[in-house]
DNA sequence: CTCTGGATTGAC
DNA sequence: TCAATCCAGAGG
C-alpha cells in the first residue's frame, strides 16, 4: 500500500479533511502495528474561531503551524487526547481532526476522537511527528476511494464557537462514525 | 498570579 | 445530566 505524501496535506484544509476519509492511519509504538480507516474528520483553520491556532502561534498549537503532515496531539478536559494532522503550509495554523476510525488491525473502540487516540496509543509523545515519513511511529496509507455520494458534510461537534460551519465530514452509513451526530 | 472553560467520555 | 481532572489563555 502506498504511503500518503506531504503534497496531499499541502492543500485547502476542507479538501484534505474530505479526502482523508477512507485512508488508513497506522501507528506503531510498541511491538504491534495498529491500523484503522479514517471515517470521520473535522477541519480547523487559523481564521476559524474554534481553532486552537486562531489566536496565533502558541506552544500548544505549534504543530499546527509546522509542515503539512505534522501530527498535532493535545490534551482536552485534562483527560483525553485528540489527534490532528497539519495542513496547508508551514506557519499557517490549520489541520484536520480525526474523529473516528474503522478498526483494521490491533484496535477496537475507535468511534470518537479521544477513544481512537487511546486505542491507537496516541499521546503527547507523538505530537510533532511527521505522518508522511511512511514509517513508525505514525504514518498514513492510501485506502479505498470513497464515492463522493457517500460523504456527508455537516456541522462540527462539541465546540461553542463557529458552530454554523459545515466543516465535519463522515462516511455515510459507517457504523464507526461517532455518536451524537 | 488567579480564574475560566474546553475539538470528550462514561457513569448516573 | 454531570463529574473527572489539567492546563492554555486571558485578564489583573
Amino acid at each position: 500500500m502506498d504511503k500518503i505524501e506531504r503534497d496531499f496535506f499541502a492543500r485547502n484544509t476542507l479538501i484534505v479533511a474530505k479526502e482523508l476519509l477512507g485512508n488508513v492511519l497506522c501507528v506503531k509504538t510498541g511491538d504491534k502495528i495498529c491500523r484503522g480507516i479514517i471515517v470521520e474528520t473535522e477541519a480547523y483553520t487559523q481564521d476559524d474561531p474554534a481553532c486552537h491556532a486562531y489566536r496565533g502561534f502558541s506552544e500548544r498549537s505549534k504543530s499546527l503551524f509546522s509542515k503539512p503532515g505534522t501530527l498535532y496531539v493535545y490534551l482536552i478536559y485534562g483527560i483525553h487526547y485528540c489527534a490532528n494532522i497539519a495542513t496547508e503550509k508551514e506557519n499557517f495554523g490549520s489541520g484536520v481532526l480525526m474523529r473516528a476510525l474503522e478498526p483494521l488491525e490491533n484496535i477496537c473502540d475507535t468511534n470518537g476522537p479521544a477513544k481512537l487516540c487511546k486505542a491507537m496509543q496516541i499521546t503527547k509523545n507523538l505530537d510533532g511527528c511527521d505522518v508522511t515519513a511512511g514509517k513508525p511511529p505514525v504514518w498514513l496509507e492510501y485506502g479505498k476511494k470513497i464515492n463522493p455520494k457517500n460523504i456527508i458534510q455537516t456541522t462540527r461537534i462539541g465546540i461553542s464557537k463557529a458552530k454554523d460551519y459545515d466543516w465535519r465530514f463522515y462516511i455515510k452509513d459507517n457504523k464507526w462514525v461517532s455518536k451524537k451526530a
